[in-house]
RNA sequence: GCGGUUGUGGCGAAGUGGUUAACGCAUCGGAUUGUGGCUCCGACAUUCGAGGGUUCGAUUCCCUUCAAUCGCCCCA
């Protein structure tokens, strides 16, 4: 037996994403952001409509299939179409709050063949925040999003963002692109060709014909925006400035989902981290997905970390994990005090020391070893003599030094020494 | 969906068409009846991802398959 292609085990780096999520739980807070938890599969019409059925992502990525009753269901392959399900479904809108933001953590399924910072089922952080058609939203969004990497210390990050206009703008530009780009069609690569049908915007960050002369001389997305999309766009980069959030204006900058309207933005790192997979969060503006899905018109904005991709990030940062340690080991030699330990053990846990120790009669020599290989703080011993006067040896691994107490004076002994260093299990999860 | 590379004990890693499959780390036992992290001695893969084929003989050659990994596409 072994795992599905695409999936992974999270064991060593538990400890990251328990830092990460808490620093998004933190961000959150901050920012007013309410948590919500959809499901992980939903009719598949949700995407379809939401999503786009033109996209890769909806058309062939999915896992689609149909339960026991015979309905059509997705695993779902991104977070926003749910949320905005559940906006709508729940009827959030007609809550006296005028602006709503929602955040989730959790995993989505798409069906792709795995590489560098891409699985099957991987882990997303993302914030949707609906109510405002404001740029102030925008720039909001975007310095979440930018705080959070500040927060964990990601380093080589680049704000791209660029803007794609209203429906009106986007559809006139795509047609605008066609146009100029009909007579060098043959000249572009294949890929390229079949974009140019289905899905043209896409040419535009096309790796192969990035130096084409036809796409250099191409009209940009921000040339064809109406003046009331441009003033938007304009006033999200001015509140940026007034935030110090560094950005690039990226012209070639599109998004996969067909949603997206105005701004679309994307955080990279150097590609020699994460390979071809250096987007570490991708948003953007969506003004009529409520609306498509079933809502009443309602602008939103929105954005999604990708878990894997942000921790594969924060290593880099040679930013290690806490790991994990005890702070008592117990060591038993015989019989008679292996099985006098554990009542000794829970004496200790009873105070909220954390304490593992032998369950074989083992030689002192082995059980002193496992007691590193655990990062044990203290070392309890116990043998014939100790278990016949209710007592036990406690040595201090750091100090060296060595005392035989009581066993109901054991636990007050090492908490006393343990407040001293500020390493017990209070102190670290009192943050 | 397409292409490249890889697959040997818990981990890392040599190796060869021929039978004892190096070595290092870790583990276990002993030197040192109850104090480890140094040293020394000893133990530890009927087996080389799985299945099939060629061969007197295959971990080594061939095919298939599975998986890992990287790239294309696409995306977090």
């Amino acid at each position: 037996m072994q795992k599905p292609k695409g999936t992974f085990d999270i064991i060593e780096d538990i400890g990251y994403y328990h830092l990460v999520e808490k620093t998004i739980r933190k961000m959150a807070k901050r920012f007013n952001v309410e948590e919500i938890r959809t499901p992980h599969f939903e009719m598949s019409e949700l995407f379809h409509r939401g999503v786009g059925e033109d996209t890769d992502v909806v058309g062939k990525e999915t896992y689609r299939f149909n339960d026991r009753g015979g309905r059509d269901m997705t695993l779902r392959p991104e977070g926003t179409a749910g949320v905005v399900r559940a906006f709508i479904e729940n009827k959030r809108y007609a809550r006296p709050q005028k602006v709503q933001k929602y955040y989730y953590v959790g995993a989505m399924f798409r069906y792709e063949r795995p590489q560098k910072g891409r699985f099957r089922e991987f882990n997303t952080f993302g914030v949707e925040a609906f109510g405002s058609a404001h740029p102030k939203l925008d720039a909001e969004m975007i310095e979440l999003a930018y705080r959070l990497t500040h927060a964990l210390g990601i380093q080589p990050l680049v704000v791209h963002i660029n803007s794609l206009g209203d429906t009106s703008s986007k559809a006139a530009y795509k047609k605008q692109l066609q146009a100029h780009l009909k007579p060098h069609l043959e000249h572009l690569c294949t890929d390229c060709q079949t974009r140019y049908h289905t899905n043209p915007l896409r040419i535009l960050d096309c790796k192969v014909d990035a130096h084409h002369e036809a796409i250099k001389s191409a009209p940009k997305p921000l040339d064809v925006l109406t003046e009331e999309d441009r003033a938007h766009f304009d006033l999200v980069c001015q509140q940026l400035d007034h935030l110090n959030i560094p950005y690039q204006i990226d012209n070639r900058l599109v998004r996969g989902l067909d949603y997206y309207t105005h701004t679309v933005f994307e955080l990279k790192t150097t590609e020699a981290l994460l390979g071809q997979q250096n987007t570490i969060c991708g948003g953007g503006r969506y003004n009529h997905l409520v609306e498509t899905l079933g809502g009443p018109s309602t602008p939103a904005v929105g954005f999604g970390f990708g878990l894997e991709r942000l921790i594969v990030a924060l290593k880099a940062q040679e930013k290690s994990a806490l790991e994990p340690s005890i702070d008592v080991y117990v060591a038993a030699l015989g019989e008679e005090a292996l099985k006098a330990s554990l009542a000794f053990s829970a004496r200790l846990r009873k105070q909220n020391l954390r304490v593992d120790g032998s369950f074989e009669t083992q030689s002192l020599k082995g059980q002193f070893k496992q007691s590193d290989h655990y990062r044990a703080r203290f070392v309890c011993l116990m043998g014939e003599e100790e278990v016949k006067q209710q007592s036990v040896t406690i040595k201090d691994q750091k100090t060296k030094e060595e005392v035989t107490v009581k066993q109901s004076q054991a636990a007050f002994y090492i908490i006393e020494k343990l407040t001293d260093d500020q390493t017990c299990i209070d102190c670290e999860e009192g943050v």
